[in-house]
DNA sequence: GCGAGGCGTTAATGAGCGCTAACGTGTTAA
DNA sequence: TTAACACGTTAGCGCTCATTAACGCCTCGC
């Protein structure tokens, strides 16, 4: 229900903040649960009680929808990758920070991230290119702090890591999240740093 | 490009496998790339040089051959998974093995992996309840090998410590898989070992 | 030789969708 | 008071799409 304050929270006037991110929330749940084309704009104005085209008095689009959406996910992902990178010199900490963070992101906001890998492809050109350049730039954070763990690590080995560590933190919406919000947090968390750290060469 | 013979062999007169199974592979390459939504008939057609409505000489609608692709590859699964539950009796043995097929399975057909978790929404009900049995069914296998390896891990755990896995292996879509085959599976490997068998209480 | 059927074609149908147009209403500011 | 504007409404346009209809081959078994 309560979306992070900070995503999706665009210019405009201050009266219409409250009706933009209500769409916005909804549009992300059914979104999330039928994809961008199972989903129309009748459905999406009848979710938050008004009746189709009154959409468009907020958003030029459906496509715009989409886009203010997923780069507010990235650039959300980005800043937080960022503090908790500025935050520590030892890149160990700064890794369990990062797990942490993404943990959290999973935990909280589920179909966002559902939303944010399967219809990328449905973003028109420019705005898809820019989810992607910010979605880059958060990978090389954690590629750069998996490297100062261990220096061997090739920047190959260290991407295709970081993408494993995002799938498993990013699970949360295929098993349902059950149980207790911490148990399961705590659970994501030791796998990926086991998953993380293991790749250093056996000491045995 | 080449399928594994197994999927999508359904019944049928000899002459017509190479067509249907030439559409599948196509189908799954088209949808994971657009979206079921997003590919058409005629898409469809055009990809492997016919024109639109040639398919239903093939399948009875769009909706049928999502289903046999995603009825497939559930199968396809759970019989590679039961194979290897049964060929040893060491519950790390069998882990071992499954994490191999897995990966294998995620490296070999990244579009099939796509296909399955984004689209099984656009199932008909039925089809959806019998993919949701097959992956259930999955799922168990994973889960009772894990709690063999480490009888204290509950049900819950196991079951989000599997799904956690199946991310980190299913991340292989995500990463491009530039790196030799065997570099990235082997990663990938030790990458799940790691973050499964990290769940025992550690000896230190 | 010939009927049956596998496999393809083009044309048409009907439904759903994104989006625009035209219009109504309440609040706000000069 | 009244003009501007934010925010809704219903109708309708144009397009795409899945599916069906009607028809034409080619290749068999007889």
């Amino acid at each position: 229900m309560a979306a992070s304050p900070e995503i999706g929270a665009g210019a405009g006037p201050a009266g219409t903040r409250s009706r933009r991110e209500q769409i916005l929330t909804v549009a992300a749940q059914l979104f999330a649960r039928h994809g961008f084309h199972g989903v129309s704009i009748a459905d999406l104005g009848a979710a938050v009680g008004v009746s189709g085209p009154a959409l468009y008095r907020h958003f030029p689009g459906k496509e715009a929808l989409l886009a203010e959406m997923l780069i507010g996910i990235s650039e959300h992902l980005l800043a937080g990758g960022q503090e908790r990178a500025a935050a520590a010199d030892d890149p160990r900490e700064v890794l369990a920070a990062l797990i942490d963070f993404q943990v959290d992101f999973a935990l909280r906001e589920p179909e966002l991230i559902v939303v944010q890998d399967r219809d990328l492809a449905n973003l028109p050109p420019a705005p898809r290119r820019r989810v992607r350049l910010l979605q880059r730039t958060y990978v090389e954070i954690w590629v750069d702090t998996l490297r100062r763990i261990n220096p061997e690590l090739t920047p190959e080995s260290a991407r295709i890591a970081a993408h494993g560590a995002f799938g498993l933190l990013n699970s949360t919406p295929h098993s349902g999240t059950r149980g207790s919000r911490a148990e399961v947090a705590a659970l994501l968390h030791r796998m990926a740093w086991a998953a993380l750290t293991g790749l250093a060469p056996r000491a045995g």
